[in-house]
DNA sequence: GACTCTCTGTACCGATCGGTACAATATCCC
DNA sequence: GGGATATTGTACCGATCGGTACAGAGAGTC
């Protein structure tokens, strides 16, 4: 029998590694059955809505651990330079320096996102919200920290596609650390 | 009959629809046949290698747009400002604005990307080694092109990305905007 | 040990997948 | 018009898709 809490965490793992890989589409129930090693009866008991819950639930477990160790920082910080680089470090480790790709943002490119278009749509805007609020509180205008979230924000996603297209995990860790200097740079 | 050289064209435009709407994996014959217009036959026909060959030559019709309209123009400007001009005015048509996504992108991301390895990177690092040559030439160091050439792409994609995933184009524009000043900045 | 209730392996469902075979139909050249 | 060739629609293939049914194994309780 299960250990609901934890197995279930483990089993959302196992799941977001296989759609990132797969894609939502790509994902078939064989794959999900090799990569988390339950068979059909257990993954539809525990997953009544089948692959619909299982992505929904991935997606959401996503946004737990942003909201954990990525929003609730940022919003909750008053040295701006060491709250954004905390978030660089946060995302750094997520994305495995490049290695990982975003499931939040294939799911967005994919004919999936209109099935999940709120957890992915809360996703961006929980954390350009968040950033941005640290950003006005650091000096700029509203309009200036939300447009300097909005390009962290394309800049990560941007590195992480443009990493995987190439081969190249340096372009990450480049992106990465030009961003955190654009962030810190003083209102223009 | 077909005439060759014309309908082939158009029918690789529906197919880059189609992948773009669907992915590889998610675009279906049936999507393709209703996409197209063409039976299986005729697909198979035209196809022999079918949906492989298919996306193969997608990816490489899109590579020779981008080698015409924005590789080409890059390489052979001498005004930097009116080529860097240009060329986010290319991408912006080709993008339309933000509303259309990245195809090559969406490969890199996914499972297809390994089947498809050589036109995903040389997509992207034809782009930057001709972005970075006009750098070049209009003064940076070589590093520094390159460096701004990479930002430049992943600008792009990351635009695209979050464009689509927040359901608002007006991130693109704004991304492209921005992206102008900072390739036409002095040294730093 | 018997009674629950949770969990899981297996067989199976209809639908659809990518791809093939091929006869029928156009279109061409002469 | 006839013969060659190019193109197409349709039927069909085995494999796999996501999902269901259900008998039985496993664990907890008394």
């Amino acid at each position: 029998m299960l250990k609901k809490g934890v197995e279930r965490r483990e089993v959302l793992r196992a799941l977001g590694e296989v759609f990132r890989a797969h894609g939502y589409e790509g994902a078939s129930l064989t794959l999900i059955t090799e990569a988390t090693g339950l068979g059909k009866g257990s993954l539809y008991h525990l997953f009544p809505g089948g692959k619909e819950q299982m992505a929904a639930e991935v997606l959401a477990d996503i946004g737990g651990w942003f909201e954990l160790n990525i929003y609730a920082p940022l919003r909750e910080a008053d040295d701006a330079a060491r709250a954004i680089a905390a978030m660089i470090a946060g995302v750094d480790q997520y994305f495995h320096s490049g290695d990982r790709i975003c499931l939040v943002g294939l799911v967005a490119l994919g004919s999936a996102r209109d099935t999940f278009t709120e957890a992915v749509d809360g996703y961006f805007a929980r954390w350009q919200a968040a950033l941005a609020q640290l950003l006005r509180r650091s000096g700029l205008s509203k309009s200036q920290a939300q447009r300097r979230a909005e390009d962290a924000l394309l800049t990560i996603q941007g590195a992480l596609v443009l990493a995987r297209a190439r081969n190249d995990a340096g372009i990450f860790r480049r992106a990465l650390s030009d961003l955190t200097a654009r962030l810190l740079a003083p209102a223009d």
